[in-house]
RNA sequence: AGCGAGGUGGGGAAGCCAGGUUAUCCCGGCGGGCUCAUAACCCGCAGAUCGGUGGUUCAAAUCCACCCCUCGCUACCA
């Protein structure tokens, strides 16, 4: 048995998320969650919306609130959502938490203090009618480098080139469009150069990092590390708690990432427990993972635990960070402004929610980007989810009812053929349990259909509905064993898509709720006499054209 | 440009890091079986010179070099 803190990245909170977002982080971290607390471990599990910095200041400008009610009335939303896809959170909290406020406050004392954080004066876009001084991203102008007329002071989407705002031609404020001046101000810098060698150590000792973790944050140590802004000219933040840095907030992408710990301090303050998020943060012995995209990968690998490094605790640093690759929709990225993807909002309007659970975890993009598209999700669903597993079960439980009567009084005497099968549930769910171990959740998803394959080509094969009458004892066999499968299949589906795993536990008239069970139980035996509940269709065929027309359905509604 | 990822039968993927019997799986095509089950399931067949060239090796999809193609990132964008 072992602690773990399982966390997923914090979903940024000027948007609902999108299928994209969903399963890089949040997916990803259920199952292994739920997985783990399956074998016994102690999980906890944390996230939380990432609220702070201008983006979300702009939307809601352009909502027209207050930025303060437009974060609260997002945070609910997100909440909310990810309860109906069944993300098993221990704690989903907000970065605008006064736990998180003020652990970020102390902690960025703490490693100012030690000496690892420095001031510079640096030129800014300051817009006079907004009275803000402005991020790169929020001034436009003509590009210095091929003169076209809109690019960003970040980069310019013509060129493509990085750019740097100050040398923009023209520059206004991408929000009022008025004229911008330039100005001087003081900013904070995190002195990541002087941790190159402990971040560096720390990578190369943790064999589980993601390889694209491990490769590309190697290769950015290798380039040079750069010393890292902190602070913003924003209201809508966190204080920085240097002296001279009053009315400038914390940048929020070095905060945020603290609310990994933060959020575990707040799940046992809730819990009337106070110290005890030392026994996960400051214990060596504890494992913790991060799932997120690929494109997080130095915020988690680097950033993170050089905050933690340069902290006055002894923190657990990373475990395991699993990067998955892009999920792409149709060929191309998600984005919100040309409407490419699906929100996951929509999709819970379209389809249950266990259809795209499975359908996002069998092609979660582990080695490569991945294409989505509604074909994709035709197959998934239609030819795996309904034609093998829901039939699967559908047809054991039938033939269960029918030919005996919905019972199995006892475990069947086994022939050497039979004692095999059951031999081999077990063979593949050691194999799924060393997938999940490694994280390679897209394989462990595979290998759990298999189960069911295995199953419909047994039933087959043995055609128990013939032997009822000729040979009963074979028939019994037969039956016992695909029950065994079937019994599995619910345990290694439950991390997968749980609610239809608890439907199956209790069609197979399981004692007590499948979430309470332990992992090992795919491999047991029934307590008997075994009776069957009662039991329908687990799934239904979807088409295409329909999904179609229902997201659009949906769109126009929406406006 | 630099860095990174990928190019495997008609489509989509695994295998490659720890080289080795007939290259795996899903979808699709063709043929067959079964009729317990949601017109579902199962079996078999066809189809790949594993991006190209060269090298290492008894042996390469797998290691090395070069080249071609696709994509992502290049950090104040969260």
């Amino acid at each position: 048995m072992a602690k773990w803190v399982v966390t997923s990245a914090w979903p940024y909170s000027s948007d609902i998320p999108h299928l994209g977002n969903l399963i890089g982080s949040v997916l990803s971290a259920d199952v292994m969650a739920r997985y783990f607390r399956m074998k016994g471990h102690s999980v906890i599990f944390v996230s939380g919306s990432d609220e702070h910095g201008t983006p979300v200041e702009i939307e809601a400008i352009r909502h027209k609130v207050p930025v303060k009610e437009f974060a609260d009335a997002n945070h609910v939303r997100i909440k909310k959502l990810f309860e109906r896809w069944n993300i098993s959170y221990d704690n989903y909290t907000r970065t605008e938490s006064p736990v998180h406020v003020n652990f970020v406050i102390n902690h960025f004392k703490e490693i100012y203090e030690n000496g690892y954080i420095f001031e510079e004066d640096e030129p800014m876009h300051y817009c006079p009618k907004d009275d803000k001084i402005l991020p790169d991203r929020f001034v436009e102008g003509i590009c210095p480098n091929c003169g076209a007329p809109n690019a960003r002071g970040d980069q310019c989407d013509s060129c493509g080139k990085p750019l740097d705002a100050v040398k923009l031609i023209d520059a206004h404020c991408a929000i009022c469009n008025g004229p911008t001046e330039i100005r001087m101000t003081k900013q904070w810098y995190f002195d990541l150069p002087k941790l190159s060698k402990k971040v560096k150590q720390y990578i190369l000792n943790n064999k589980e990092l993601s390889e694209n973790a491990a490769s590309f944050s190697l290769s950015l140590i290798e380039e040079g590390l750069k010393p890292r802004s902190l602070t913003r000219d924003t209201q809508w933040g966190i204080p920085a708690p240097f002296s001279g840095a009053e009315g400038k907030t914390i940048y929020v992408w070095m905060e945020a990432v603290l609310g990994y710990v933060s959020a575990v301090i707040e799940y046992f303050e809730k819990k009337g427990d106070k110290e005890k998020w030392q026994e996960y943060w400051l214990d060596p012995a504890t494992k913790t993972s991060f799932f997120i995209g690929k494109d997080n990968i130095p915020f988690h690998t680097i950033i993170f635990p050089s905050l933690l490094l340069t902290s006055k605790k002894d923190y657990t640093l990373p475990t395991v960070v699993s990067a998955t690759e892009f999920l792409l929709f149709d060929g191309k990225k998600f984005s919100k402004s040309r409407r490419i993807g699906i929100w996951i909002d929509e999709a819970l309007e379209i389809l249950p929610v266990d259809y795209w659970r499975y359908s996002l975890l069998s092609i979660r993009p582990e080695s490569g980007d991945v294409n989505f598209t509604y074909g994709t999700l035709e197959e998934k669903v239609n030819s795996e989810l309904n034609d093998k597993i829901g039939n699967f079960v559908n047809r054991t439980l039938s033939a269960i009812k029918r030919f005996m009567g919905g019972k199995i009084a006892e475990r069947p005497k086994l022939s050497q053929q039979g004692e095999g099968m059951v031999q081999q549930i077990g063979v593949r769910h050691d194999k799924i349990d060393e997938l999940y171990e490694k994280f390679r959740i897209q394989r462990a998803v595979k290998l759990t259909l298999d189960q069911a394959e295995e199953g419909n080509a047994y039933l087959n094969a043995t055609e128990p509905w013939k032997t009822f009458k000729s040979d009963p004892e074979k028939a019994y066999e037969a039956l016992y064993v695909v029950a065994r499968i079937a019994k599995a299949l619910a345990v290694e589906l439950y991390p997968i898509i749980p609610s239809t795993a608890e439907k199956i536990w209790a069609f197979l008239g399981m004692n007590g709720r499948l979430e309470d069970a332990d992992w090992s139980e795919a491999k047991a035996d029934f307590d008997y006499p075994l009776k069957i509940g009662k039991f329908h269709p687990l799934f239904m065929k979807i088409k295409k054209k329909e999904i179609i027309k229902k997201l659009k359905e949906i769109r126009e509604k929406e406006g």
